[in-house]
DNA sequence: GCTAATTCTCTAACTTCGCG
DNA sequence: CGCGAAGTTAGAGAATTAGC
């Protein structure tokens, strides 16, 4: 068996080589959490993997709380659903927020500051208020906590981390932020063993195949707390070993068909390689390479052939036009230029606006 | 004044390397 | 092998300036 047929499978079950969703919370759900760090990017990356839904639609399902945009793991952002976020939250983020101690203490950020900090948010949030960072920030300096360089920044996310705040809807342009407990309906916090099993099969559902590691990773969980969620889970999981690394995948999973796996213009920080730590059943390590810049964390958007990552694409929006700009990696054919373009042109229907492709 | 062009500010987190 | 610290940049949107 050949390390792209992983690849192949991942498109599948991700739902980005055909899709039954229909909203952006049935995706959400299935994924179990979607980084959205880079939020009109992010916002595609469920766009593609629904039955004709427009940004605004996914812009929508975040104004009506049916997803959430918050750092429920690895800290980093993501979408999650309500239903998920109080457990995610509770369950992932303390080691993240251990992790963070040395930035903490460069940013002189200590106890103190945060729980004042949170003082202050609650009494300027409280009766369902939504403030931009602008405004946080100000709310912060009136209450004698600095909040610039990027304290601000650091005490948001570490709020957030707390479950104190998460994102609301946007205003204007700008996201805002919000109280977690208002802003969602109160959900019972669930069996914690029962819960990570849940999540855990979702992951290998959604993701798989993908390795322990993988899944370790994506959580910002330690390997051996990820070893244990795996095992309990290990009898609704398929195995499969290609060059000495094991896969796995919930038994559940359709089985893929053997049809042409098309032609996607993902978003930069998509799951289909934000999803695992090893992403060379999609993309070489040298390839990577490329799209990755200097290693900064940043990620360009991508061109993904029969399951693997053969270019780079972006985006211009001049009017009601958008301006996709794809580079292969080597050179597409005319076959291949075609289908990118029919992608293009899915991802303008998604924008609602006419496309050009250079 | 209005629009276009330009500049500026700010936001995000991944990978690698080194040490215990 | 695991963990922590350090290094690193593109792009969006706001603000400002230029041009007419």
């Amino acid at each position: 068996m050949p390390l792209s047929s992983i690849a192949h499978q991942r498109l599948h079950h991700q739902r980005i080589s055909q899709t039954e969703f229909e909203k952006p919370e049935e995706v959400v759900s299935w994924m179990g959490a979607m980084q959205a760090q880079d939020y009109l990017g992010s916002l595609w990356a469920i766009g593609l993997r629904t039955k004709n839904a427009t940004e605004a639609d996914v812009e929508k399902a975040l104004t009506n709380r049916t997803i959430i945009r918050t750092w429920p793991m690895r800290g980093t952002l993501h979408f999650v659903a309500p239903a998920d976020a109080r457990w995610m939250l509770k369950t992932f983020t303390p080691r993240v927020i251990t992790r963070c101690a040395g930035i903490y203490k460069q940013e002189g950020l200590d106890k103190k500051t945060f729980t004042k900090s949170a003082k202050l948010l609650t009494a300027a949030l409280e009766g369902g208020k939504q403030l931009t960072r602008k405004e946080v920030y100000e709310v912060l300096e009136r209450g004698k906590v600095a909040a610039g360089n990027t304290r601000g920044l650091h005490i948001l996310g570490h709020l957030a981390m707390q479950g104190l705040i998460c994102f609301g809807a946007r205003k204007g342009k700008q996201p805002t932020f919000t109280l977690l407990d208002e802003w969602i309906p109160a959900t019972k916090m669930p069996v914690a063993e029962e819960a990570m099993a849940a999540f855990t099969l979702r992951y290998f559902a959604s993701h798989g195949p993908a390795t322990v590691q993988d899944f370790a990773w994506w959580t910002g969980l330690s390997t051996t707390e990820a070893k244990a969620a795996h095992e309990a889970v290990k009898s609704q999981l398929t195995e499969e070993t290609i060059q000495g690394i094991t896969y796995w995948t919930a038994s559940s999973n359709s089985v893929v068909k053997t049809k042409s796996p098309g032609v996607y213009l993902l978003p930069g920080f998509d799951e289909y390689l934000l999803g695992y730590t090893n992403r060379t059943p999609a993309i070489d390590t040298t390839r990577y390479k490329q799209i990755a810049g200097n290693g900064n964390g940043l990620l360009s958007s991508t061109i993904v052939i029969n399951s693997q990552i053969v270019g780079m694409w972006k985006r211009t929006i001049q009017k009601d036009t958008a301006i996709v700009e794809a580079q292969a990696f080597d050179t597409f054919n005319k076959t291949q230029k075609n289908a990118v373009a029919a992608a293009a042109k899915k991802y303008s229907k998604f924008l609602d606006l006419d496309v050009k492709i250079i």
